[in-house]
RNA sequence: GUGGAUGUAGCUCAGCUGGUUAGAGCAUUGGAUUGUGGUUCCAAGGGUCGUGGGUUCGAGCCCCAUCUUCCACCCCA
């Protein structure tokens, strides 16, 4: 039998221990920021049935959904009409009942209405898993990756808004990584888009302003014309497409621009609430109005953030916003939630590029013991289990090889410290320590080497 | 899902208009050095040239399909 080349499916990725410790130092720090603001961790099954979620992400985002075969006989149902004329669709939920789950929002939805009597709310949680989604892979995308979500449901205070961005403040800086945080409000594209006549085109409307800066206004207005929106409403649109000026001179501007909208001006005084907030209590990053941030997710209402590292190009690595009705679709109205979700891979790969990443020495082995046969090991293994026990990784090579091959081994994990331990070292009671970085060796007493590996 | 590029040793890559046995550096293993790594020297192992088909006397090179990775779009963490 031909011997098959392993592979990974495309947009997955194996994780090496030196990567895994820098992974856990990223989620460690979210993890004691999360905890540090009172959310505690839930998690939710890899699995949700494909009804809690199809259609939450819009169209596109059913697309991505990656779907799990029935067991059994799954063909067993299907009406051979669909399959004869290749209905994928509709064979797909014929044959399919569960799903990976798109992201940790929808189920955690899912989580509060099932436990809705066990919670105590404002419920603030955390949560920490991977999520699938059948995109196609390109750098900073991946068909697997991790989300760290935070939300608060169950209160509709602007309080957790700003609570949630003083966290993305403490977050990055802890990894020492500048960001901008983007705010817009989705009361305030609803606003706009009522305000020129076209309630139902607030979408188009929105991506049209998102492009603004990639394609110039001329584009953006003829885009607008295809779309369907009336030359009176895009006529109306203009002032606020070349609106110039500081935060609060835009703002401003819409305040006036919106005046006949009061769901535009409900969300123009809930961001202006959460910037004036966010000022006072000193947050360091830069947090700025970005009407162009649509976020494509369809359930958020209110408050949409989004953050982006200042020097890298990579796309956002943390964004969220307030969903005031997620859980109705559930049978549970009237539980308003807020949430943000920070992209661990993404992360990872700013830290990696701007090689913010700490030496994380206390994680890996200090000590490395040579081995030199049965009797020395018989008497290194209980100087071994002295050295473990006063709280120093250590380990002792499990053959007696070549000395060079030994401090190569050792060489390549970066141990600090290398101790051998012969017939002469067992004769003198002492032990022959290795500095790897500087090559010095000296004799040293146990627990003076103790003392100075603790120092180190 | 649409368009473009890419794939040769574990890794990074060379390989002429199609022509004998496909190369280098790094890494690995062994030796110089039977108690001393990171430097040096010597040697060895390692490839169905992404996969499948086709053109040809002959294919790593040309054609088709397919997969991978990357880039742009769509969308998104």
């Amino acid at each position: 039998m031909a011997v098959q080349k392993p592979t990974i499916p495309s947009g997955t990725r194996d994780f090496s221990p030196e990567e895994m410790v820098k992974r856990n130092y990223i989620f460690d720090t979210i993890k004691k920021v999360f905890q540090l603001y009172g959310y505690l961790p839930i998690e939710t099954p890899a699995m949700e049935n494909l009804s809690t979620l199809l259609g939450k992400y819009g169209e596109e985002g059913d697309k991505l959904l990656f779907k799990v075969l029935n067991s059994g006989d799954f063909l067993s149902n299907v009406k051979t009409d669909d399959f004869g004329n290749k209905e994928s669709n509709k064979v797909a939920l014929q044959i399919s009942e569960k799903g990976l789950r798109y992201d940790l929002t929808v189920p955690f939805a899912r989580y509060v209405v099932m436990h809705r009597n066990d919670i105590n709310f404002p419920f603030k949680r955390y949560q920490i898993q991977p999520v699938w989604r059948a995109d196609r892979p390109q750098r900073g995308r991946y068909r697997e990756f991790y989300q760290c979500d935070v939300d608060v449901i169950g209160s509709d205070a602007l309080l957790n808004e700003v609570e949630l961005i003083q966290m993305i403040d403490d977050i990055f800086s802890r990894l020492h990584v500048a960001v901008e945080i983007k705010l817009n409000n989705r009361k305030i594209l609803a606003g706009i888009a009522e305000m020129v006549g076209e309630d139902d085109k607030m979408m188009d409307i929105t991506v049209a302003i998102d492009k603004l800066d990639k394609i110039g206004l001329e584009k953006v207005n003829s885009e607008l014309l295809d779309k369907g929106v009336s030359e009176a409403a895009i006529e109306k649109l203009q002032p606020i497409l070349t609106m110039k000026g500081t935060q609060q001179e835009k703002l401003m501007l819409l305040r006036e621009l919106l005046q006949t909208s009061e769901t535009g001006m409900k969300g123009i005084e809930e961001t202006l609430y959460i910037m004036n907030k966010v000022a006072e209590l000193g947050v360091e990053s830069m947090v700025e109005l970005d009407l162009t941030l649509a976020r494509g997710l369809n359930y958020y209402t209110g408050a949409i953030i989004e953050v982006k590292a200042a020097d890298v190009k990579i796309g956002s690595i943390c964004g969220g916003g307030r969903y005031d009705n997620l859980t109705g679709i559930f049978g549970m109205d009237g539980t308003s939630g807020v949430g943000i979700s920070f992209g661990a891979d993404r992360i990872y790969d700013v830290l990696n590029e701007l090689d913010l990443f700490p030496e994380n020495k206390e994680l890996s082995t200090m000590v490395f013991f040579v081995n030199f046969g049965e009797e020395e090991e018989k008497y290194t293994l209980r100087v071994l289990q002295k050295v473990r026990k006063a709280g120093i990784n250590a380990e002792l090579f499990p053959t007696a090889d070549k000395m060079k091959k030994q401090m190569n081994y050792a060489d390549k994990k970066n141990i600090p410290f290398v101790v051998i331990i012969g017939q002469d070292e067992i004769e003198k009671d002492v032990l022959s320590v290795k500095n790897m970085k500087t090559g010095e060796q000296e004799e040293m007493r146990l627990t003076d080497f103790i003392m100075k590996v603790k120092a180190f």
